[in-house]
DNA sequence: AGGCGGTGCTAAATGCATTTACCACCGACT
DNA sequence: AGTCGGTGGTAAATGCATTTAGCACCGCCT
């Protein structure tokens, strides 16, 4: 517990040379020339006296402050957004910057202050991180502030990361179809309607057409479309009871997220049907939840941590205007039944996947 | 996107007065004497111009930077560490303060390397949610930096923030005692052996004191208790299946957290137990799981979230050394089935949760 | 006329690091 | 003797807001 910092001045007069000596060596300007003795003597002063630069008077001339936003509407609510922080928080740190967290709840006006507060304190870019792929008030920005947004995107802001949902449906169908299922596929939670303007479309609607042209292209059809508007377990729960009790030709479920795929196996287990075994679940998200469930859930991995970490890579290297893609991950488990490996969807599957998982 | 942030000197300028008529009449210095028309002046030019200080330059002066760290070993791998940074957000956000949120994955040079990270920044104060009580290395402080420790405890700085587990214990007690439990009362998780040293046990010792104590003094005693050393899903699937399968006296499962009670639904489900009617489950921690279960799980919740704002509250107001212990508050859903609720024991355990509920 | 106490405001220093614009000195060359 | 091109540095300005010390002026009193 030392009384105080020293400043560069401190190491200076050591070292016994000018502050601007010190400032020079010590950030190892080229094409400067000072003697290796005084290279020596600051150097060792500096150590000597543990000294560190004071990052906020240095950013006073360099307009750096080695410090990124990251501003979400939702922190610690969903795992998805604490995914993110974490990637953000890794790759920052391995840049030497500091990551100052806001939460605005999606409500405007924190936003704007969010964005001033963080703008007071001269932030080197943000990171947008909201779920809903909504235009948002933005005060004056001083052009050198650089922005990405995560997991949204918004027609001001070019540079963007988002999960590559498309491939992500894609990879569902083949899963499934590449296990055998032809017949009796039914997709859980999704209504096309009824998203529309639905937050979740922004990158959900990827998905659904992944999901979709996938199924064509093998030559496969869904039996059933049970749609919902909230995704929580007991969602999944209601809509699979209900269909596994109109319909007994159901052998394979597709969930648009693991809470609804929790839901589905509570619905399956009360008929006295097996996950894994005699019907299959895939679904997506990854959730910490599928690898609670018995058996194993197989599910479709939102792709948090690589996000935040390209975020932060894509705000840091002030890179073009764009879409990034995350691939997202195949996490198999066991509750996909095997039923026929060798029909011909099924191989066509197979390749498919291989194929994938070389791409990714 | 304007070009650039006006300053102090810009509004001066417009409102032709000095830098320091300015900076007197914005900050509402007291004892100053400008007259009415120099504060109308000043203050239409900072609205004009949209001034906002520059909170670095301000620090230089005043060693204050309206900004705090908050550095935990793991932020996004467990919901319990986000909820602490929800909390501790929205509480900075209220005293006008950002936060720096930084993570060490406990190793120790990284600790060191945030800590100077955060210390160069000149922040106002660090929590430490650390989750483990262990000493840190600590390089020089400046003794104006304050430091709180959040669920966590460490000799050398005074205040911290942890939940009340002791009486958490106690209430688990009190729902299965209140709702006629007498026997058959089985604890899943817990080792004291084992736990000696574990980074749990901090905090789940008090925990597990609070529940022996509570049980002893309404007479209660448990027939069996099952320990393992991690406390995920498959644990607690382990332990109930095999405590099942051993006995055919057990009524009730107070499990050490909700995962654990995860797994013993599981368990249960798979004996053709109902839960919340043949046998009675209660645990800790109030997860984002406990509502998903079928019934929902009756569990005695982590505050996270208010311990957060309460590591915040401290930090900023320089409190007195000590511990602030949240209370963990009783989440009611429907795992406890109802046996007996007049027996001698079920009244003297309604008393003390009803007094309970009046003191947090 | 000289002094005194307000009143209303400003100049300049300060915190810390960076950066531009020099300066002093030496040996060599003409 | 005067000049030129290094060599090895330094003084001072700068970025922005805060803060200390003090200035100019007015009316009033003696």
């Amino acid at each position: 517990m030392s009384a105080k910092r020293s400043t560069l001045a401190d190491v200076a007069r050591l070292a016994g040379l000018s502050p601007t000596a010190a400032s020079l060596i010590l950030n190892g300007k080229p094409d400067t020339r000072f003697s290796a003795e005084a290279h020596e003597r600051v150097h060792a002063a500096a150590a000597r006296l543990g000294y560190r630069p004071n990052i906020g008077a240095r950013a006073l001339r360099t307009d750096r402050t080695l410090s990124i936003a990251f501003i979400s509407d939702v922190v610690a609510t969903t795992r998805f957004a604490s995914g993110l922080i974490q990637g953000a928080l890794e790759e920052a740190e391995r840049a030497g910057h500091v990551v100052l967290v806001m939460e605005t709840r999606g409500e405007p006006a924190r936003e704007a202050e969010a964005i001033e507060a963080v703008l007071d304190r001269q932030v080197d870019g943000i990171i947008f991180g909201t779920m809903r792929a909504r235009e948002l008030f933005v005060p004056d920005f001083p052009d050198s502030t650089r922005v990405v947004m995560l997991n949204a995107t918004n027609p001001r802001y070019g540079v963007s990361v988002l999960p590559d949902e498309e491939a992500g449906g894609r990879a569902a169908v083949d899963l499934l179809a590449a296990a055998g299922h032809a017949e009796g596929i039914a997709l859980i939670g999704q209504n096309d309607e009824a998203e529309r303007d639905l937050f979740r479309s922004a990158t959900v609607a990827r998905r659904v057409n992944g999901l979709r042209s996938e199924l064509t292209e093998l030559g496969l059809t869904l039996v059933a479309e049970e749609s919902c508007w909230e995704w929580e377990p007991h969602n999944g729960y209601e809509l699979t009871a209900e269909l596994l009790d109109r319909r007994d030709d159901i052998r394979a479920l597709l969930c648009m997220n693991d809470r609804l795929a929790f839901g589905a196996y509570q619905a399956c287990s009360e008929r006295g049907l097996a996950v894994g075994r005699d019907i299959s679940v895939v679904s997506f998200d990854n959730d910490e939840l599928a690898s609670y469930l018995r058996p194993g859930l197989t599910t479709i991995g939102l792709p948090h941590v690589e996000m935040g970490r390209e975020a932060v890579k894509l705000l840091l290297s002030d890179a073009a205007p764009g879409q990034r893609l995350v691939p997202m991950p195949i996490v198999e488990r066991h509750s996909i039944a095997t039923v026929d490996t060798t029909s011909e969807s099924a191989r066509r599957a197979q390749a498919r996947l291989a194929a994938g998982r070389i791409a990714g």
